[in-house]
DNA sequence: TAGTCTCCGATCTTTTTAGTCCCACTTAGG
DNA sequence: CCTAAGTGGGACTAAAAAGATCGGAGACTA
């Protein structure tokens, strides 16, 4: 459905907090999860697999939890949590026996914008999504392209 | 997860096919489901609402079919089949009560890499796709962008 | 050494997607 | 004017993915 399943919306929002908090001390998921409503062992799921794949650094027993690295992007994040990002089925896994045999008339294009979305998430890293976000909070950007409750 | 639904893919196949028929004669969906290897039932739903959106013209009875119309672009037949693109759910539905509470810290970056996206998904035509699909087939584009099975 | 905290696997529920079945309506052609 | 080949559309089932929960093992600090 061209979404972001929940997990990897958790995942972004948690790394951006941590991010935010700097390397002086050790965010818990408890906090995370406290201050932006999100189920606690879901959490703590998305946060082992973004360790567990280097973007974050756990820290075990009382007084730990997670400290942020540098440079992490968007795609880095949804790589982690969703694995491969693929607009197809047969892009995700090359060996399968893809789309409709030989006849298939759409890849290529689909791999072109797939390539591009790749490359917008890319470009984009957790500090800048902070930057953007701070931006907005002081000169909200187009009107027409905000739904209604942001504007507040 | 960030994916094309099939009833999409089917969707963009069945388009495809149906522009590069032309208007000369309408195309059933059985013509399509066999070409293609997809079923038919399945095929028959997409393309109703393709036809309900406007995007193609039904014709009925013997000798009938769909006829395409020109300029369609790949964000319309996502629309028509999918409902509104929105990489998260609070931009599917501005209504709602989104993300978490006030507390959401991600909404205008995923915003931003929305616009964009819709952008490149409206900025490419049904016809664009089957150029594209053509050049493709005489000279193929950067090996290391295509998954290993392409480039035989 | 006790209390927090991360880590990890297993499980359950709900939602979405994929696919099927059936019947009503439309229409070209004999 | 009847029929075969089309589309239109609702109801339904099965499978897969997403969302959420539980229980315990191991690590660390005070």
């Amino acid at each position: 459905m061209m979404k972001l399943s929940k997990k990897t919306d958790y995942g972004l929002i948690a790394m951006q907090h941590i991010s935010s908090t700097g390397s002086s001390r050790a965010v818990s998921t408890k906090e995370i999860a406290n201050q932006y409503n999100i189920p606690v062992e879901l959490l703590a799921k998305v946060l082992q697999r973004l360790a567990k794949s280097g973007l974050i650094i756990s820290q075990n027993g009382p007084k730990g939890g997670y400290i942020s690295r540098k440079a992490v992007t968007i795609a880095a994040v949804i790589n982690a949590i969703e694995g491969p990002i693929g607009i197809a089925e047969c892009m995700r896994a090359p060996n399968e026996q893809c789309c409709q045999l030989e006849t298939c008339n759409i890849r290529t294009p689909l791999q072109f914008i797939q390539t591009s979305i790749v490359r917008l998430l890319e470009d984009m890293t957790i500090e800048d999504m902070a930057e953007r976000n701070a931006l907005a909070s002081i000169q909200p950007i187009a009107p027409h392209l905000m739904t209604e409750g942001a504007a507040k």
